[in-house]
RNA sequence: GCCUUCGUAGUUCAAUGGAUAGAACAGAGCUCUUCUAAGGCUUUGAUGUAGGUUCGAUUCCUACCGAAGGCACCA
């Protein structure tokens, strides 16, 4: 539509003599105005020597010459008008009805093809063995898994990595303060014993910055792991290793994310490490017997940064070099993108530099996307019982809360479970996807698992309405149809649900391109807020009107859409809440 | 001090250089003998400050004020 739309305005322009590279057409915030609107007009003013309202009202009068050429029935403009220098385009009634049905017959509405045919890993969630799943860890795997499914139904082909740091300072934290308090209940659930290590990590960690001697004994553990020649060190951190990242499967399990490929620092390390060697005075130097890359040698804006320690051992940034090596590796990527908190997003360019002159192709490739941090609104929640909140307590807390709203609605035990573990988790992933990912995120607790208005639940409640109503019509016998009356011409007029459902293959689109989740957010709950006024007003099933058939189909097509907009944001859709 | 990002209703967030800056929460008032009231309807309220570019600036540029992050052996 978009294109015919814009090949309308650029044969009207060329009739002028006139040309532009590119057109903006765009969605006018307001109805009234129009469903596409372009500012060519204003633009060109100048050049033309004219006034915009007046070129814009002689390219309406060309533009119609052409679109009356064709016969009315089949025309999906109905009214092209010139408005304050620009020009605003009607869609009829007859192409919104023909997208009401396109939701219907195809499944997959809402795909385009902006990553047609690549290749794309997007690496999230990073959570270290023998430290908590904390809650920004929550963050980076609800937007990366949304990533990786908007880059999906964008043509791509997503393959999802998790990097996991099974080595440095916080394993050797976490280890020695196992050595000193013993291991917890061989009885206890997986992730009770993972709670145990993380309290020890935060534990050895207070220990580490308290006591020089400790400090000491904590460096040499961290040597060990490295080198694994401590068998007692070597079967705790085995153990330890194993404990956690069977816990962290189970908060994955939750979250609905399956990755393809596990990373871990312990295997990126050496490969980094031979990489920094060979480029030794070539792009690294040493300094105070650490080896390190001067960054603002080569951009200014940029700092020296330390990749291997005057322990000899290797830091992050040079097992992001090794990291990135696996990668290519692996898969033959056309784009290999890390999603971290933005506290990162500073010395990955450094990182991203070095890799810049080491390999230039692959760093092309590459793509840092930041999020925010999480913030706390109060300091409520922190200080509960001294625990810190992590993300499993949190998702915990949501379903429960659910739980408890739903504990008297006619579902079975099994039904209600499952309904408050898709609810809660849609609570929390929603929170965190309706901003734009790059802010930091204020993090209320209680705001964050709100079912209401401007959140996850909302989307879900408005949907599981709709599917209640087309299986109701089911039960009485109305099915989705698309004649109106009588008549054959579209007699109801098609209001600002269908305006909104055609936009969705676009909107998806654009948060393809800008890699933003948030566009995504914003416009499903948009489109609930029309549904759901629309379903206040309207009688939907009813035997006596002839265009009940239609009304339903609406409500199918709304619910497909938002079924598939919110597996783009990774959440679940129950069909009954 | 330097670098990066960001300042929008009381609060948390939207807005592709465009038309009257949208929501949600909170506040006030309606609304279930129609299909799920986790809903709908009505209502109060905002672009940090000072310049500049532009037909047009929340958006781009400069300065200032304020916030967050980073700036050598943590990740």
């Amino acid at each position: 539509m978009k294109e015919k739309i814009e090949n309308l305005i650029r044969e009207a322009l060329k009739s002028f003599d006139m040309d532009i590279k590119e057109i903006s057409l765009e969605h006018p915030v307001d109805l009234k105005m129009g469903d596409y609107s372009t500012n060519v007009a204003m633009v060109l003013a100048k050049s033309a020597n004219t006034n915009p309202k007046e070129l814009a009202e002689k390219m309406v009068e060309e533009i119609n010459k052409r679109v009356a050429l064709k016969s009315r029935k089949r025309a999906t403009l109905d009214k092209i008008e010139a408005k304050n220098g620009f020009i605003n385009f009607y869609l009829s009634n007859k192409f919104l009805v023909d997208s009401v049905k396109e939701i219907l017959e195809n499944k997959n509405f809402g795909r385009n093809n902006y990553f047609d045919d690549k290749k794309i890993m997007v690496e999230y969630t990073d959570p270290n063995p023998f430290k908590p799943f904390h809650i920004g860890h929550l963050m980076t795997n609800a937007i990366g898994e949304s990533i990786s499914r908007i880059v999906e139904f964008s043509g791509a082909k997503a393959i999802r990595a998790n990097y996991q740091g099974d080595v440095g300072p916080h394993v050797a934290k976490a280890i020695y303060q196992l050595l000193k308090d013993g291991l917890p209940d061989e009885n206890k659930s997986v992730s009770e014993k993972a709670r145990y290590i993380g309290e020890l990590y935060a534990k050895g960690n207070d220990e580490y910055e308290s006591n020089e001697n400790i400090k000491k004994e904590i460096d040499e553990i961290n040597k060990k792991v490295y080198e694994r020649n401590d068998e007692k060190i070597n079967n705790i951190y085995d153990w330890g290793r194993r404990v956690t990242l069977e816990a962290f499967e189970e908060i994955y399990k939750i979250l609905g994310t399956n990755f393809n490929y596990y990373f871990f620092e312990s295997v990126a390390a050496p490969i980094g490490e031979k990489i920094v060697r060979d480029n030794l005075d070539k792009i690294f130097e040493e300094s105070d017997g650490a080896i390190v890359f001067h960054a603002e040698k080569h951009d200014p804006k940029l700092h020296t940064r330390v990749f291997i320690n005057s322990k000899g051992l290797p830091t992050y940034e040079t097992k992001e070099l090794g990291l990135t090596k696996m990668k290519f590796e692996k898969e033959n990527l056309d784009l290999s993108i890390v999603i971290t908190a933005n506290e990162q997003e500073e010395y990955m360019k450094v990182v991203g530099k070095a890799l810049e002159i080491i390999n230039p192709e692959v760093a092309l490739k590459m793509k840092h996307i930041v999020h925010g941090m999480m913030r706390l609104a109060s300091g409520k929640m922190s200080s509960r019982k001294g625990n810190v909140i992590t993300g499993e307590f949190l998702i915990l807390e949501s379903c429960k809360e659910v739980l408890e709203k739903i504990k008297d609605r006619d579902f079975t035990e099994e039904e209600k479970v499952q309904i408050s573990n898709d609810v809660g988790v849609a609570a929390l992933k929603y929170s965190i996807l309706k901003q734009n990912i790059g802010g930091n995120i204020i993090y209320d607790f209680e705001k964050s698992i709100s079912f209401e208005g401007d959140s996850g639940p909302y989307l879900q409640y408005s949907y599981a309405r709709a599917n209640s109503i087309v299986e109701k019509a089911k039960i009485e016998n109305i099915l989705p149809g698309f004649l109106f009356g009588d008549e054959k011409e579209i007699v109801l007029p098609p209001g600002e649900v269908e305006k909104l459902l055609y936009r969705f293959p676009e909107v998806v689109e654009r948060a393809a391109r800008e890699f933003g989740p948030h566009y995504i957010s914003n416009y499903l709950i948009d489109l609930a807020r029309a549904f759901n006024a629309y379903y206040g007003n309207t009688k939907i099933i009813d035997k006596d009107d002839l265009n009940s058939p239609y009304k339903i189909a609406l409500t199918l097509a709304f619910a497909n859409v938002i079924k598939n907009g919110l597996y783009l944001l990774g959440i679940r859709v129950p069909e009954r809440m």
